[in-house]
DNA sequence: AGACACCCCTGAGAGC
DNA sequence: TGCTCTCAGGGGTGTC
């Protein structure tokens, strides 16, 4: 999403902010929002962990995460409000940057940059996996000694490494053939050797192919993503294995749905 | 520490 | 066709 954006939005003016449902995953400080925005350019796009950070002039960042259903869209500035579209940012150059969020699980706020890394919602985060300096095998073994939680659920949780959601999680640990169930401290360093460049290739590979289209995920030009057809075993329950030919299972881990083959993964 | 329940909200798909 | 039920790619809090 962040590379899509990028030729539509960098350099470009803010005119106007329009807000039609304050209401996302927290409040929207319409008033303050309106404040920070208007007037600024837009200098660049970050991204940490699954959050957008766009750089404004006047030292600002414009923070969106896009939850579940988010999406973010470039459209004509005339073009008629559609169904969930939230929240509208007029640009100077006769388009403007639509939030549309079914489910409102999304996130917008902006903030002085200075305030970045002590943000409540960034400064828990943990390494990126893409860093290839932070999210190595030996980083990982050393990270996990000790954990007793399933390697699927750690590989989820934030606070030691982001980015990896319940679709990659699944892919990864099938990538890799590490059973979902397994402990975390107890992967050897051959395993996490595996498991990190699981993760590190299916983020690439996705991010290649712009994403995972299930139902209704899609990109800056609403085109839906082309990772799906590759997806080994999230939601593949009862198909057969495309490596052993045994029939993918389904639990739930943490209240989230693991596929993963048990001929396999172990 | 880790499992689990529950919260935010709408919509798709299955089953009847 | 329309109803009800279940589930969903995220992330957080609170309880046991």
């Amino acid at each position: 999403v962040r590379r899509g954006l990028l030729p539509h939005v960098v350099g470009r003016h803010i005119r106007s902010l329009t807000v039609h449902q304050p209401q996302l995953r927290e409040l929207i400080d319409v008033a303050s929002l309106r404040r920070r925005l208007m007037g600024q350019h837009i200098l660049g796009v970050r991204r940490r962990a699954k959050y957008l950070l766009f750089d404004l002039s006047a030292d600002s960042t414009l923070m969106v995460h896009l939850g579940m259903s988010g999406r973010l869209g470039i459209v004509p500035t005339q073009r008629q409000r559609r169904l969930h579209d939230h929240l509208i940012i007029e640009l100077d150059d006769g388009h403007a940057l639509c939030l549309n969020d079914a489910r409102r699980f999304g996130l917008v706020c902006c903030f002085a940059r200075d305030d970045e890394l002590a943000h409540r919602r960034l400064r828990h985060l943990g390494v990126e996996p893409l860093d290839p300096a932070a999210f190595t095998a030996a980083w990982l073994q050393a990270r996990t000694r000790g954990c007793k939680k399933p390697i699927k659920n750690y590989l989820m949780d934030a606070t030691h490494q982001v980015g990896v959601g319940n679709i990659y999680a699944c892919e990864a640990l099938f990538a890799a053939r590490i059973h979902p169930v397994r402990a975390a401290g107890r992967l050897s360093a051959q395993r996490c050797a595996r498991l990190v460049e699981a993760v590190v290739t299916v983020l690439r590979e996705a991010i290649e192919l712009g994403g995972t289209t299930l139902r209704d995920f899609a990109n800056v030009d609403g085109a839906a993503g082309f990772f799906a057809p590759r997806l080994q075993v999230y939601g593949r329950t009862g198909q057969a294995c495309l490596s052993c030919g045994g029939p993918i299972r389904r639990l739930v881990q943490a209240g989230r749905s693991t596929f993963f083959c048990p001929g396999c993964q172990h």
